[in-house]
DNA sequence: TTTGGATAGTTGCACAAACAACTATATGCC
DNA sequence: GGCATATAGTTGTTTGTGCAACTATCCAAA
């Protein structure tokens, strides 16, 4: 039997994502505020990169959960601004490595306290208990549907 | 005190939105399936006019949670689509007032259909108090930073 | 009644996403 | 070794988003 806990009136925020698109929003705001010329999207990819450095654009395509030529020009864009560069493998050269400048290694730091300053905010009034389970909840849509 | 309830390696799917990301492609493949030539967007902004008909641009902003320019060309596409037809307001002749027509009325049934039959796969094992929950911090969410 | 500010919508630009089609390289199998 | 197939990445096209600048209209106060 179908588990038929949605009306229809509940559907729509669940599905377009507004409360990710408002946290987005705020942090891009947070970021152009301060002075800092970046995209979510591109701090999204140097966000896996800090965690690992020189890893492929396949690997940031499986990790940002984004195409391959959604990642192509993600790196594109962040080579042009300096901020990372491409280095083709030495033992396959179908792959490109991607690198982090030293100007990048500098974002870090200032870029995470703003987005946990964004969560923060976002969660004002939120029990951590039920974050939990928010979290807990988003991470099986998430399986169920990769 | 800030209610330091972020640890770094769990900002990253809360902010990216991977979750609804994973629903929308979802269902935008289930439109494509079914032969239905629209895109999520274009169904978010069906969805309001299913439940209120003629309202303006700019309500279509408030409910849909898009800048102006966004639901300009949105509107500019689904009124190529045949699916809404802007209808200046007599009382005000800066306001459109966007209608549906005969054809995307007849669509509200089958994507809804498909809507809810992608909530269900994207929920499949969360006990239903945990979703009540999920929502509910999720709207907070919202409110906070709308 | 005029004028200044607010509101509704449009346009231009830069960036990003999804899909399809493409090139280049690697690998596995005969 | 040679060929089929898989993998890594790029490019083109359409669509959508966010911001700034713009036009048109409305409204309210002097």
């Amino acid at each position: 039997m179908p588990n038929n806990q949605f009306k229809r009136g509940e559907l729509y925020s669940f599905i377009t994502g507004k409360a990710s698109t408002a946290i987005a929003r705020r942090l891009q705001k947070k970021f152009n505020t301060a002075g800092l010329h970046i995209t979510i999207e591109q701090w999204s990819v140097l966000y896996h990169l800090w965690k690992q450095d020189g890893i492929s654009q396949q690997e940031l395509c499986n990790a940002t959960f984004r195409d391959k030529p959604s990642i192509t020009r993600l790196v594109d864009n962040l080579e042009k601004l300096n901020l990372v560069k491409r280095v083709p493998s030495e033992n396959d050269r179908r792959i490109n490595l991607i690198f982090l400048t030293r100007q990048a290694q500098k974002l870090q730091e200032d870029t995470m306290a703003l987005a946990e300053e964004t969560l923060n905010d976002a969660l004002t009034g939120v029990p951590a208990d039920k974050v939990d389970i928010c979290k807990e909840v988003l991470q099986i849509v998430y399986d169920n549907l990769k």
